[in-house]
DNA sequence: GGCGAAGCGGAAGTGAAATTCCGCTTTCGC
DNA sequence: GCGAAAGCGGAATTTCACTTCCGCTTCGCC
């Protein structure tokens, strides 16, 4: 953030810092998203093209580096979905709409981060459940639109909309899009069906 | 396995041998499940009261304790999900009965191992991919029969399922258990609400 | 109770990945 | 173009968790 403000008489940032920083935030979240969270600075830098040492001068540590990537990636689906929501009108339009976004997004290899409250304690860096919670919001609202309208049954909105959330997660999207032949489109409508129509006949 | 058998001639198993060998995957399951496979086998024995040496005494890997804590685990949720299919008549009711069963599963803390194909590849020792297939299976069998019956609508049996599945995955009971203040029974009547009726009124 | 086999604990060894450090290079402002 | 400040690369260092090893203890049998 704010790389191009400067103090007065300080000198401007640097072309190939900035040039750099993007370089590593781009190679991180392109192996984070690959291959998880597990990956080595090393790899980082060697897909970013710089010395492992250019990685830390501007991120303390793998853990801030990837807070960063995530923190970008979310604004990122958070702008999404919210899009794609604002884009239809109906309620049960606006969810079939987020999940596509969320959906199409995955198979971008974007926004893989899994943003679900972790039980495992040991909060990182990142506000990951502020994250969740807005997207969660997102939902909920949605949610309770369609239930006020009449298009959506009633029941604890907070929980129909942790139960989509969960159908949205990146592992989800990704273990169904697989098994609908990488069509994430289809992947998408599958879950839509489900959403909307339940199992029953 | 077989701790009792023995060869003619010899030795019967020493008595703490197999205590410990219990209290070891007792904690490694424990562990396990609270936080993931990044546990350290330094934490593993000091929950179960051991030396860390007596653990690889009979594990020669971490990779081959956790195997061995998947196993046990797995074929045990399977069990008690087929038990809990085999009980009820209807397929719908077969469906409500499988998913109660994983929540109340879930909240004893059992069976928390994601069986579910984990994309970062490296497959472990551990037979993942067959454990989630036969439960897959199952529930794709119940999906099914439900269809011929007339009792769920008509679409692809395996997506159905695999669909349902993520709803049972153990972070996604965790989650969805917490939001319904640790009251498994309840969050899994809203998820099989969700899945029986979806979210149109 | 005594013997030997088997098991135990946990300090030390190992290896891989994270992080630091510093001499060399690039950029910016003049 | 020049000088200084800032940044760069990557070898060296540190860290941290897995695994090994061995002297001491416990168990089962007679």
């Amino acid at each position: 953030m704010a790389v191009d403000t400067e103090d007065a008489g300080a000198r401007r940032t640097r072309r190939d810092v900035q040039r750099n920083m993007e370089r590593v935030l781009q190679a991180a979240q392109e192996l984070f998203a690959e291959r998880g969270p597990d990956v080595k600075m090393e790899d980082v830098a060697r897909r970013a093209g710089v010395g492992i040492g250019t990685i830390y001068r501007r991120f303390p540590s793998k853990e801030q580096l990837f807070a960063a990537v995530s923190a970008v990636a979310c604004q990122h689906t958070r702008h999404c979905l919210a899009q794609a929501a604002d884009d239809a009108h109906d309620p049960l339009e606006k969810l079939r709409a987020i999940i596509l976004a969320q959906y199409r997004q995955s198979a971008r290899q974007a926004a893989l981060i899994d943003l679900r409250p972790d039980p495992s304690g040991v909060p990182p860096d990142l506000d990951r459940p502020g994250l969740y919670a807005s997207i969660h919001t997102l939902l909920a609202r949605v949610i309770a639109a369609g239930q006020r309208q009449g298009s959506i049954r009633s029941g604890d909105a907070q929980m129909l909309a942790a139960i989509c959330l969960e159908l949205l997660s990146p592992r989800t999207v990704q273990n169904l899009s697989r098994l609908a032949d990488d069509d994430v489109d289809a992947a998408a409508d599958q879950v839509v069906g489900f959403l909307t129509a339940g199992l029953r006949s």
